[in-house]
DNA sequence: TATTTTATAATGGTCTAACCATTATAACCA
DNA sequence: TGGTTATAATGGTTAGACCATTATAAAATA
C-alpha cells in the first residue's frame, strides 16, 4: 500500500531536480548551469555532494562537464549514446552474444525497410541514390575502400530509419551498429566478390523501396544483413572467439 | 590520424579499471568491494574522488552501494534497467511520443510472437496456457480485475520473449513495458467487452504459438497490441495529453 | 599595425581531515 | 528466553585548501 519513504542522500534530490528541470524544459540544451561553487551555495550542501550530483547527471547523458575558464556544466539533448553504451555492457558481460545481436539486427532492419517502402519520398530516394552512387564507387575501387563501403552501408541504413519518421528506429539502430562495429575489424571479411554482391542487395532494395514493395523490401534487408552476418560467423568460426 | 590522448581524470580510470574486472568476470554479481578507506588506499586516490567513480558505477548499473554496517559496494548483475532509464529519459524529453513507442511495440511483439511459434516447446506451451487460465479468471471477474488482467497479459508477452532465446527482445520488451506502462494509468480504459476481446487474441495467439503458424501467430500478436493502443489513443484525444 | 607570446583569472579536478547517519551484530538486561 | 540497548563498521556529508586546464585579456614582438 505504501512505498518507501523519500531518499534521504542529498546528492540524489539535486541530481533529482536538475533533471526535471531539464525535462521540464526550464534548462535548454546548451544552457549552461551555475559555476560548482554557486550551485553549493543555491542547494546549500557541500561541494563534494554537489558533484556526485553532476557526475550522475553526466552519466546520465543530461549534462557534459567541461574544464577550464568558460567552462562549466553543459545541458546535453539527450540522445541515445546511454542506451548504445548499456547494450554495449549487456554483450560484454556475455549476457548478449554476436548471434543475438545478429538475429536482433535482421528483424529490425526489415521492419524499417518494410515501412520505408511506405513512407518514403520522393527527397529520400534521392538522397539514398546518393549514397548509393559513392557505395559503387568503393565497390569500383576492390577491397582495399571495404571500410568505406561499409561506412555508407551504414549510412544508408540509418537514413532508411529517419525515413520511418519514428526515432526509435533510429536509435535502436544506431546502438546495433555501434556494437556490432567492435566484431567488423575482428570477423568481418570482404573480398570483391562479396563488396559486388552487397552493392546489388542495396541497389535492390532501394528499388524496392521506391516502388513502395514492402515485403520484398523486407526481404531483401534481412538478406543483405543476413549475408553481412555470416560472413562473420564463418570468421568466428576459423578464429575461435577472442573476448571482446 | 591520431586520437586524443589519455584522459587525465583520476576517476575515470578508476571506474575503467573497476568495470574491466566486472567485465572479465575477476568481480562476480554479488560481490563487495573493499570498504571506501581501503580502496582509497588501494588507488592512492583522495575519498572524494572515488566516490565519483563509483556513483558513475552504480548509475551505469554495475554495482550498488549499500548502506551501514555490512554495506558497501555489491556488484550487480548487468541487466536492462539502465536501458529503460536512458528509453524513458528519450520519451520524458519528448525525443519519442506514445505513437512511436506503440508503433515499435508493435512491430517487435510480432516478430517475438513469429519466433516463438517456430522456438516454442511443449513445456513453454503448458506455462503459457496457465497464464492464459489465470487471465480467464480475471476476466469473468469483470473489469475490477483490469490491473490484474494487464499485469498477466504482460508476463504472457514476456513469456513469449524468452522463449524466443534471445535475451534482446526480452530486455527490449522489458524497456517497453516499463516505460509504457505510466500511459496506462492515464488513458487506457478497459470495460467487460475489452477484456472479454483481448482474452480471445491471447488465447488465439498462443493457440497459433502452438500450431507453429508464424504468419497467424505475428498478425494476431500485431492486432493485439493496436487494440491496447487504439485505447490509449482514444482516451488521449478525449483527455488531451498531459506532461508525463 | 598585426601577430605572437605571456599573464590572468575563472572553472573544474583533487586532496585532506574531520564528523554525521545508518545498520548488522554483539552485549546486556528483564 | 526474548526483547533492548550499546558498539563499531560503513557509507554520506561537510569544510577548506590547492592543483590543472583553458578562454580571454594584456603585453611583447615583428
Amino acid at each position: 500500500m505504501f512505498q518507501t519513504a523519500k531518499q534521504t542522500k542529498v546528492f540524489q534530490d539535486v541530481v533529482e531536480q536538475i533533471q526535471q528541470a531539464i525535462l521540464d524544459g526550464r534548462l535548454k540544451t546548451g544552457d549552461i548551469l551555475p559555476a560548482e561553487r554557486e550551485l553549493k551555495a543555491m542547494f546549500n550542501i557541500s561541494r563534494g555532494t554537489l558533484r556526485e550530483a553532476l557526475r550522475v547527471l553526466e552519466q546520465k547523458g543530461l549534462i557534459e562537464i567541461k574544464l577550464g575558464i568558460g567552462g562549466g556544466s553543459v545541458v546535453k539533448a539527450v540522445d541515445t549514446e546511454q542506451i548504445s553504451e548499456s547494450l554495449g555492457l549487456l554483450i560484454r558481460s556475455q549476457k548478449v552474444s554476436l548471434n543475438h545481436l545478429a538475429e536482433f539486427r535482421e528483424d529490425v532492419e526489415g521492419i524499417v525497410a518494410a515501412h520505408a517502402a511506405v513512407r518514403s519520398t520522393q527527397g529520400d530516394i534521392q538522397k539514398l541514390k546518393l549514397l548509393l552512387d559513392q557505395a559503387q564507387t568503393c565497390v569500383k575501387q576492390g577491397s582495399s575502400q571495404r571500410n568505406a563501403f561499409i561506412e555508407i552501408d551504414k549510412q544508408i541504413h540509418m537514413r532508411l530509419a529517419d525515413i520511418t519518421g519514428n526515432p526509435i528506429y533510429t536509435s535502436v539502430l544506431h546502438s546495433i551498429h555501434d556494437n556490432i562495429h567492435r566484431y567488423y575489424d575482428k570477423f568481418l571479411s570482404m573480398e570483391n566478390r562479396e563488396l559486388q554482391e552487397n552493392y546489388q542487395d542495396l541497389c535492390d532494395l532501394i528499388q524496392a523501396v521506391e516502388n513502395g514493395n514492402v515485403d520484398l523490401a523486407r526481404k531483401i534487408a534481412q538478406r543483405h544483413v543476413k549475408r553481412f552476418n555470416q560472413y562473420m560467423k564463418k570468421r568466428e568460426r576459423e578464429e575461435k572467439v577472442p573476448k571482446v
